[in-house]
DNA sequence: TTATTATTATTGCAAATGCAACAAAATCAT
DNA sequence: ATGATTTTGTTGCATTTGCAATAATAATAA
């Protein structure tokens, strides 16, 4: 019963793929969508808890957020409590693309959906989201060097 | 109700992420064990096929097959009908990483299976697969550089 | 048959990705 | 308070990724 993450790993990489190529008419290379709706949805959020979020690696993500400023989508403000962090925020181009993220979002969505009742619906995100918290313990164990036993 | 897709993409990168840390034992880098379980389980599968069904660009299929190669894990065969296709053979190598990759995907999937009914991982297993269905025509229709409107 | 289109594979480029190593600040333990 | 550990961020390097363009064969149409 292998099958299951195979799914998820399709279903992944074609919806990834397809908001990357609809993307870059908001000059959003590959990926950093993925942030940048993260960061309109939780201002003054750092690195760290975004590449949590989105389950990349840090450097990634750190990459990622350097190109998002580079490019007017945010901004990173220090801390003045905590020299460590920089928070992180949208400007207002992050703003206006926003929306944009949401409706093509929210269209494949739909379209993944399509045929789902709406029972059916609640029940796949609930299920999903157990798998997710599942599988996250595993993440972070193995990221930081754990060998899992099998 | 974007966060279906969120759900799955967090999943996705997690597990995949898991097992290029823990295939790396077999020497297998980023990405190669997608390929050479689909080869090994469909043995004479063409380069084109194979892309589809990861739901990734021909190119990246393509480099990743080609370093498979190399590497020793699976051949090339020309077909003496059709001049264009090489078909795909695991090789001894190949077939004896295969049981490794099996193993820890199905434990992988127990993982983010954990806490689910019989009833409940069926059901799952059901949604994702229409899901499935539902988005790789438009990831077809995307990759073929039609429009989507919404 | 010949011309057009579709399929399959490859390569050049530019970019993203991630591991490893590092650094600095914060938190925790003693 | 001091030392050890954790958190957060960065950079070097090697690798993967994918779009676009190209080529060659196969399939279809005219």
């Amino acid at each position: 019963m292998a099958e299951i993450l195979r799914e998820i790993g399709m279903i992944s990489r074609a919806l990834d793929s397809i908001s990357n190529i609809e993307f870059k008419e908001l000059d959003l290379t590959k990926g950093q969508y993925l942030y940048l709706v993260r960061i309109c949805e939780n201002p003054s959020i750092i690195q760290e808890k975004l590449a949590d979020l989105i389950k990349v690696d840090r450097a990634t993500a750190a990459r990622a957020i350097r190109k998002l400023e580079i490019n007017g989508f945010i901004v990173r403000k220090n801390d003045e409590e905590n020299k460590k962090i920089k928070k992180l925020y949208p400007t207002n181009k992050g703003l206006n693309a926003f929306p944009f993220i949401i409706r093509e979002n929210t269209h494949s969505n739909q379209v993944a959906l399509g045929g789902f009742t709406q029972e059916e619906t609640e029940m796949f995100y609930q299920l999903l989201c157990r798998a997710r918290r599942n599988i996250e313990v595993d993440w972070k164990n193995v990221k930081k060097g754990k060998k899992r036993v099998y």
